[in-house]
DNA sequence: CCTGCGACTTGATCTAAATCAAGGCACGCT
DNA sequence: AGCGTGCCTTGATTTAGATCAAGTCGCAGG
């Protein structure tokens, strides 16, 4: 803990960069405090709304289960992430499973208390608003990619937002294959042989377990945009 | 077009419902209006934003297309809904093609004008709000299916949203078979191969080419919900 | 009534990707 | 160093669903 302030790591949301201090130390004030062991469940879907969520550190995943025990990983989080906005903003069900994949410590405000905010600040209500409809546009992004593209491309343009993105760098850590495949609804067989067929390509190189991207713009064009 | 007034067809879209009358009149004043002919382009992905569009009357699909010519339907829209709300608030570029199924009436709302009634109204804000958290909410079943379900679950599950939801009824219009097929990421053939699964297990029968809904407890349970 | 067109059905292949099944490699532990 | 244990790779096989290819049905127009 030390000197860390919740109050920073609010501020540090998109949501919350164009508030007055007082409401941001408002808000902090009531903000639960929880951390987690790798693989330790943070919340379940169709559960009472858990509030929203930030993530001071650790890496955290937000995935579905299909009866006969598939996983589908929607999104990854990192520190300074929020997650969970959804069932924050309406109240109902969490939609999604969340669980740590790391250690992680994470800082939740009650539903009341961000809809109360909502109600009281409309810049709040407008960043907000900004940042789900960014959210919606990278999820039609995804649905094209489910819908329309192979394997191949998909793993590709999922590399392509993960070369900038640094929020879930794809180097060390947690970021195991097996995850890549869940998240990009395949195999990790399959992410295998794309792999392959990417550094065949001359997209990627492998320098010891690392995947290394050589050429943006094969990249761009395996995936298909 | 008659006695038809604008300011009813905007006060019927959930986002306007607690909005003062004057504001929608305003709003209404500045809308403009278009036709379309049956399979015309209303406009394009990647185009200046379109503004928000409210459907008069006419079926609209929303739609992307891969490099191989495959059509991934997102959505449909019927009278009384809106549609390209995420341009008309970030002022980026339209998500999406959209293209009139049949004759269609449509009234336009300049971004300019949308975003700056969205500035002084803090109720419109959380209304949309409300709005795009339902979407996404939405959405995100979609994905699940995409993922993690069989074509026969996917094509249950749209006979179910559709039951209750009158607003794209799968009755007579031109809900075709090859439009279901497009909207569910795969083929007529498939789509027609399912509807018997369905019928053999009892869920749907066919009265001359119509689909009928006979156990929506089967028709559940294929979902797999 | 015939004719032709468009959408649906049905069957026969084909294919991308999932599943199944060994190995191999790297790292942590004793 | 020796040895698991996990994760990744690679190959063989299977399968859901796409594609290809005929028909069939219903309807509109002559």
């Amino acid at each position: 803990m030390s000197d860390f302030s919740v109050s920073t790591l609010l501020r540090q949301l998109p949501y919350f960069a164009q508030v007055a201090d007082d409401f941001i130390n408002h808000l902090a004030a009531q903000a639960v405090h929880r951390t987690f062991q790798p693989d330790e469940a943070i919340f379940w879907e169709g559960e009472p709304s858990a509030g929203l969520c930030a993530v001071e550190y650790g890496r955290i995943k937000a995935y579905k289960v299909s009866p006969d025990g598939h996983e589908y990983i929607l999104r990854f989080f990192g520190p300074g992430d929020s997650f969970n906005e959804l069932a924050a903003l309406d109240g109902a069900a969490n939609p999604v499973n969340t669980m740590a994949m790391t250690e992680a410590s994470v800082w939740m405000i009650h539903t009341a208390v961000f809809t109360a905010a909502l109600q009281e600040d409309h810049q709040l209500c407008l960043a907000v608003l900004r940042g789900l409809v960014g959210r919606v546009r990278h999820i039609v992004g995804r649905m094209e990619d489910l819908a329309l593209r192979p394997v191949t491309a998909r793993l590709a343009n999922f590399l392509l937002n993960h070369a900038e993105a640094a929020s879930a760098d794809l180097t060390h850590p947690a970021i195991t294959r097996t995850l890549i495949a869940n998240h990009l609804a395949t195999t990790p067989e399959s992410i295998s042989r794309s792999l392959r067929v990417l550094e065949q390509a001359g997209a990627i190189r492998f320098d010891r377990q690392q995947i290394l991207i050589v050429a943006l713009d094969i990249l761009r064009d395996q995936a298909k945009l």
